[in-house]
DNA sequence: CTAGCTGCAAAGCGTTTGCACGATG
DNA sequence: CATCGTGCAAACGCTTTGCAGCTAG
């Protein structure tokens, strides 16, 4: 099954219409690999479909959130990303300097998730987490 | 030296005028115990200076950030909330369904920084942290 | 055919900015 | 008295909503 097939079921399945739009704003988040603004997805589209409304993205990224289609994160700037939900739980470093973004395993915070379970009860949800900090090349450069 | 009067010479030292709004702001932010949005701020300063406008309290947070006298933090809403800036680190759980917030030791997260340090040559700003879940009580209730 | 998706336009919300007045040091 | 902060109003960017027409199932 083709990913378009695949998103196509996704979209059935949960009793959702699928229109051109749809497919390709969630083509669009699915390919790029990584996390991409609203407006970078509207931009995106329009590139093969001129005549998309920024609502339509909005409404269609709404919906695939809740189908866990896509996933939504605040990272650090105005306004938020998203990007596809793959199988691996990962997360991303983001340096404050040079904005580079480094993906890093699950496995880092699982110690974490365990503690924060036994000491405070508390089921964390650390499945899409985005750190701050400076990379080792901005480290060196002082900045 | 009181907190007033604490707060007045950092401003001062900072090169910057020492006015009733400031204190105001300032002063609510620092006895909140906790984070506050704009608005809160806004709210709480009007209680006793009622013609206080949003720019100000804009523009004040964002010195006072400059000097960490306050941070600012993206709690997952749309706004993001100010607190004032402690001597002790501190992290945050955040129940994403009944909001409830818990205060978190920095000790839980100083491993995870050393290791990222070590394995990425990544600073990580782990200063201030919000993390998500579901809390004890929400668990229980099946949420 | 009919539910629900789309585009358009307008509004909503938090935040920022330009400007002239007023207060601080 | 010079500088900087303030209030006001307007602008801004992202996001949401109301509505009429259209389209997929």
């Amino acid at each position: 099954m083709s990913c378009e097939t695949e998103t196509a079921t996704a979209l059935k399945d949960a009793g959702q219409k699928v229109t051109p739009q749809r497919m390709l704003i969630l083509s669009s988040v699915r390919h790029a690999g990584g996390h991409l603004t609203a407006s970078q997805i509207l931009e995106e589209v329009r590139r093969s479909y001129p005549y998309v409304d920024a609502s339509t993205v909005y409404r269609t990224l709404a919906s695939a959130r809740v189908l866990k289609l896509v996933n939504e994160t605040n990272m650090g700037s105005d306004d938020n990303q998203f990007e596809w939900t793959g199988k691996e739980r990962h997360h991303h470093l983001i340096c404050r300097s040079c904005g580079e973004e480094t993906s890093l395993d699950n496995s880092y915070l699982d110690g974490l998730a365990s503690t924060l379970l036994e000491d405070h009860q508390f089921q964390a949800d650390l499945d899409h987490f985005a750190i701050f900090g400076v990379c080792s090349g901005c480290v060196g450069k002082g900045r």
